[in-house]
DNA sequence: CTTGGAATGTCAACAAGGCTGACGTATTGT
DNA sequence: ACAATACGTCAGCCTTGTTGACATTCCAAG
């Protein structure tokens, strides 16, 4: 996508202005509220929280990233990650296999297990952005992610960049 | 499976694979991460964190408000919100009048220096919000509210538009 | 006028999930 | 041999959420 619609001319730039601005603020709190309601519902109960479920989704998106990786990925510290890690591999959700190259390293992996309670969550957090794509339609989808990733910070940007150049 | 909107002519739905999906997820987790950067790193070191800037948020936004109806709009408990408010209201930033017409109630007003870090926080989200809707241009920024207003549950579309109604 | 229920405040106890600091252990690379 | 890396873990702390219980104040309906 290259050039933004010059603002020139008749163009008004009505939607920059701070009530429009405070809409989308308002917007992404409440949204973001909808977006976790569904997995959070699932994992309630398996004595499991939100921090599960972002291991779960990015060791299924990577398989055999290591700790590190995870870590800058979450944005959490070693300790944090680690408890979650533990509860993962405990209840079988998650191997942790010995590096072959640097044996230091530690490359994560889902289970048969792990792998069907991320098809169940993913699934139910699928659903309903899809339902929102197909009521706001493909035009509106577009600017939806072209918003979201002006909005990241750089680092965040970055790895969400490496990300879909993976698999998608 | 209900039916996909017809896809009529040569309108593709691509847009609906699950990799499209995926990548609006992962959207989502890295953007909120910037959304609520800006506020976190200003209330760090004042005591205080997200939890005070949404309670500040919708009181500027709704002058007068009572606590249940804060309680309802931010979904916590009574007594998780009145900790927040007790330290707001400690602090000098926020004033609860006794209601008029109802004693029992508690009417939320922010003081001259909670408006002004009212301002401070929002200017800062603004901004980056500003710099994003830039960049992505009037047409993306409908789409992107769009998506969000179809992603809400039911309640939070409800409180969302009420709020929109009041001020926009 | 009494009384039930609503709106609020508050105390206590607890859990999830962040954080820092410190220390230990393999393992790798220089 | 030694420093640095990758990881695990213990201990302690913070924020922000929860439930349960109880007190107060006050409106409204019987």
């Amino acid at each position: 996508m290259a050039e933004a619609p010059a603002p020139q001319g008749g163009s008004s730039l009505l939607f920059l202005t701070d009530e429009q601005l405070r809409k989308g603020i308002e917007a992404m709190f409440f949204a973001y509220r909808g977006f976790t309601a569904d997995p959070d519902r699932i994992l309630e109960g398996r004595e499991m929280g939100r921090a599960h479920h972002r291991a779960i989704h990015f060791i299924h998106r990577s398989p055999g990233t290591t700790v590190s990786n995870l870590m800058a990925l979450l944005g959490v510290t070693k300790q944090s990650l680690n408890r979650v890690l533990r509860a993962l591999i405990a209840a079988g959700l998650v191997e942790a296999r010995v590096g072959r190259r640097d044996r230091r390293e530690r490359h994560l992996h889902l289970t048969e297990e792990g792998a069907r309670l991320e098809r169940e969550l993913s699934d139910a957090q699928r659903e309903r952005m899809r339902a929102a794509y197909r009521t706001a339609g493909p035009v509106a989808v577009a600017g939806f992610r072209q918003v979201l990733e002006a909005m990241m910070d750089d680092e965040s940007r970055r790895q969400y960049e490496a990300l879909a150049g993976r698999g998608g």
